[in-house]
DNA sequence: CAGCAGCTGGCAACCGTTTGCCATCGTTTG
DNA sequence: CAAACGATGGCAAACGGTTGCCAGCTGCTG
């Protein structure tokens, strides 16, 4: 019945739409996209014609008038970090539902890398998520008025953001450890510029506090499973009988090069990571890490993204998420043992 | 010097760039997009404006005219398989290189999923990467048409691919079992869909076949970690004393389940893997597995993606690269012990 | 010196969709 | 019954580039 259009090969247009059913493309336009304008029957024969010839909407020629891309930058430090894998698994899935496309954007770390990326695409986004950003507040304040954005892990007033309550995971280890035994714990330093490393790093400070434990850091290090060498190398320097690391891929490292040395684990020493990243469980042995939601994560700071950006004229319900963790022992925790 | 557009939160455009320099709209089009076309002297002009402007095209309506979006589409069927971090890695690297942005699609190891998403967007691509697709050969024949494709571990003739040369691993694990005193192995399926598996079940049969080996398989599992506990018990079932299993992720599954069931691994049964994921060298015990250029190959594929989309007009260079793998040999694999 | 080629830059149409504004029509209200 | 009104659908102007075509100029050649 539908007949193709003029030519075989051409996409199918909104006028291709409005010829056959007899309307203007203006029309069209409104029954497929505006919901209030339009008569019911106009609209359903332009429906049907619509799914009839397959008709895709050209994205390219919407944004032009509209604005509105339908495509949303999901920003990550990088991209061969487990953390991001749940993090991209949970944007997609939610990005997905609500019919916007996700562009993927590894920034490798560097904060120019970052502002740049974002800056040249500002146009062709509706939106972005920074997954642990690195620029600084007021980079961040100043992008937020050029793309809407959330954040996760990083907490500043102008800008929406889900952050991980690991520092409250981190009360936990303390007290975990304490009723181990432990006296006498290191943290393990994460990047400079990551502001959860300065969140876990706090909050392990008044933990230790608290429970008059003794308490100091190595690093920082780069969160890679790489520096896991350097960074056990440092701990054990120390002779603490307990390390809270940054996070797992640190934790994972470390535990290889322990390994190694002949450091036994958690006979020696305890470790205890951040996150349950993929592999945390499996890894020799398991680590007792601090167990975070993070496929959840992405999908709540999407629906965030989301919803700023349909109620751009109301007032701004711009707020703040905290997502909840657990600890999860594994074997990597183990009582300290006397000399 | 320069003055900003008119109103001072409109993004700058090609007219004001014009409206500065005193030139056509077109000229500045030229003189920034056309290398052939324009005075040297105009150009630079123009160049310096827009640069001092901070212009930035607006991709959307290039892509109006010009048909290119400068979006390249890359499709995983499990975002949450580690083996795609890498791939991603790679794309990315070699996308934000060529100044592509990279989308990317999960289709959640769904063959309809994939057609749709691909259906949907093709007009906002330029083209696509579709890594281990679950499509039937006619149907990606057909989608070729319709995008520029490149397919990772798939090869149909239509279609350019890279794919890893896991097959040659598969002759190297043999020997290497062979050299260790096995003379029963089975091989552990991925899902039924995927063509590395059928090629890997392949190799593993004539391998075997020529070292007078006894094989068999079990199977199909689907390709992820939780699979591996029904692995490991169909695997035990057969009193095989070594097993190859489809890919890392189902390998690591099993390693874990076996533990639980105290069988010894190398001691009872060897393990090895294919791709050399992230894990599959801090798991335990560390897995012996055929290790793959994973970063590589999807640079490979955005290579020969570009390749196409650049020469779309000469006779198509389309090639089929094939990309060498070697075995690791770690500590899940072992000789035989007498029973 | 006329004619012509080659280069430069401007004009304007076009890509496909959205949207403000207006004409029309049927219905309700004063 | 006239006026006012709400709903409906059409017209046309954007949106920001790209590109085919043409005019003007320069510098040759015949």
């Amino acid at each position: 019945m539908a007949k193709p259009p003029a030519h075989p090969g051409r996409p199918v247009t909104i006028n291709d739409i409005a010829a056959l059913t007899g309307v203007a493309a203006s029309t069209v336009s409104r029954a497929l996209a505006n919901p209030g304008r339009g008569g019911p029957a106009t609209r359903a024969r332009i429906r049907a014609v619509a799914r009839e010839l397959n008709y895709v909407p050209n994205t390219q020629a919407r944004a032009l008038t509209s604005g509105r891309t339908g495509t949303i930058a999901v920003c990550v430090s990088d991209i061969t970090n487990p953390f991001y894998f749940d993090i991209l698994r949970g944007t997609q899935q939610q990005l997905k539902a609500a019919g916007y496309a996700q562009l993927l954007i590894d920034t490798e770390d560097s904060g120019d890398h970052e502002i740049e990326m974002l800056h040249r695409m500002r146009r062709s986004l509706d939106g972005a998520i920074l997954a642990a950003s690195r620029l600084p507040d007021r980079t961040l304040t100043q992008l937020a008025g050029e793309v809407p954005l959330v954040t996760i892990n990083r907490n500043i007033p102008a800008v929406p953001s889900v952050v991980i309550d690991t520092p409250a995971g981190i009360r936990q280890v303390a007290e975990h450890l304490v009723s181990l035994g432990h006296r006498d714990v290191v943290y393990a330093c994460g990047p400079t510029t990551s502001w959860s490393n300065a969140a876990r790093w706090q909050a392990m400070r008044t933990a230790a506090a608290r429970h008059g434990l003794k308490w100091r850091r190595v690093g920082p290090f780069p969160p890679g499973q790489r520096s896991g060498t350097a960074a056990a190398d440092s701990v054990v320097n120390t002779g603490a009988t307990a390390c809270v690391v940054f996070n797992d891929l640190l934790a994972i490292g470390m535990l290889t090069r322990l390994r190694e040395r002949g450091v036994r684990v958690p006979g020696d020493i305890s470790i205890v990571g951040c996150d349950d990243i993929f592999g945390a469980e499996f890894c020799n042995p398991p680590l007792t890490t601090i167990t975070a939601p993070i496929e959840r994560t992405g999908r709540v700071a999407v629906s965030m993204l989301l919803a700023v950006l349909n109620e751009r004229s109301s007032p701004a319900v711009r707020r703040a998420v905290l997502l909840p963790t657990h600890l999860t022992v594994r074997e990597s925790t183990g009582p300290v043992t006397a000399v």
